[in-house]
DNA sequence: CATGTTTCCTGACAGC
DNA sequence: TGCTGTCAGGAAACAT
């Protein structure tokens, strides 16, 4: 399933791949589920718009969008002599088992395919999602950006919670930013650290793999770790996720990256998927509980 | 507010 | 072979 690691390697790939592109028509499948703004909006948003950037904000695949002055005026029959280019973002959260692929126009579509966008070339972009727990959706920067304040308005987007929300960057939180998270919380730290409005894009995965690097049983209670336990696990969270980016993710179930390549991240797991294994430490087989209603995988010797 | 539980979906896999 | 049942999980909705 794709967490940080696994999206900032999609989207870099498909920043690579379509980075300056436009896009010239947009298909969207019938299934309601994954679109979190109307098709109107969608199409509106998508449709001719120039492709700036592509990168990762927590879980989430941005799309960052612009729309040079002149065509826009060309669209309207409005004619301002000073016209910022309109910008936008087309946010693409991929769930369980979303996919966002760059290939030719007349490969053929896959199964549970919901949206496409053709490109100026003879490519297209395509989301494909079987379980549709993934979410697309549209922002408007030149809209909810006020004039005066250059703030975004309060309350624009209370859908993308999760991705204007209050949670931080894992890769960037400094170690006390990092411990106010857990300050006075009873629920177990597993819990906490897959609370996307305390930290963006740990999973279940790395949330268990960051645990076991940090010694750390997945039930203690987060407000009760020590600065010394809290010191490990904000290391072990970076480091595991740098590793793991550098190796491309992990590739289990079904996941590939923009061109359909594997990730070997999977092959460094110390007790994710491990049940009854030995740990690769002390021997003692690897023991999978229910935390946050989560498949668990944990070393009841290593943590504590 | 904080925390726990249920729901949405389909593919994979076990068992008969 | 083909059916049925169970399970996985991100995040939102709902319940406590």
């Amino acid at each position: 399933m794709p967490e940080l690691p696994e999206v900032e390697t999609i989207a870099n790939g498909v920043d690579q791949r379509v980075r300056g592109r436009t896009i010239l028509s947009l298909w969207l499948g019938s299934k309601p589920e994954p679109f979190r703004s109307t098709p109107a909006e969608l199409a509106h948003a998508l449709t001719g718009s120039a492709i700036e950037r592509v990168h990762r904000v927590g879980k989430h695949i941005v799309v960052d969008l612009t729309r040079d002055p002149i065509a826009a005026r060309r669209r309207s029959t409005a004619a301002p002599t000073k016209s910022q280019p309109w910008r936008g973002q087309w946010l693409v959260h991929l769930g369980m088992t979303g996919r966002l692929l760059v290939c030719q126009a007349d490969e053929p579509t896959p199964k549970h395919t919901h949206a496409i966008l053709q490109l100026d070339d003879t490519r297209e972009i395509r989301f494909v999602d079987s379980r549709r727990f993934g979410r697309l959706s549209v922002l408007d920067l030149s809209a909810e950006v006020a004039p005066n304040t250059g703030k975004r308005k309060s309350g624009a987007s209370s859908r993308d919670e999760g991705f204007l929300g209050p949670g931080q960057e894992p890769l960037d939180i400094s170690f006390d930013a990092f411990c106010a998270l857990f300050r006075g919380r009873r629920t177990p730290i597993k819990s906490a650290l897959l609370n996307q409005k305390l930290l963006h894009g740990v999973g279940n995965i790395y949330a268990d793999e960051s645990l076991f690097r940090a010694g750390i049983r997945p039930r203690r209670q987060a407000g009760r770790l020590t600065a010394k336990e809290l010191e490990c696990l904000h290391s072990a969270i970076q480091s595991v996720l740098r590793e793991a980016i550098a190796l491309g993710g992990s590739s289990v179930s079904d996941y590939v990256d923009a061109s359909g390549q594997k990730g070997f991240f999977q092959l460094e797991h110390k007790v994710y998927l491990r049940t009854g294994e030995p740990c690769l430490v002390c021997q003692t087989p690897v023991r999978r509980i229910l935390v946050a209603g989560r498949g668990t995988h944990f070393c009841p010797h290593c943590q504590h």
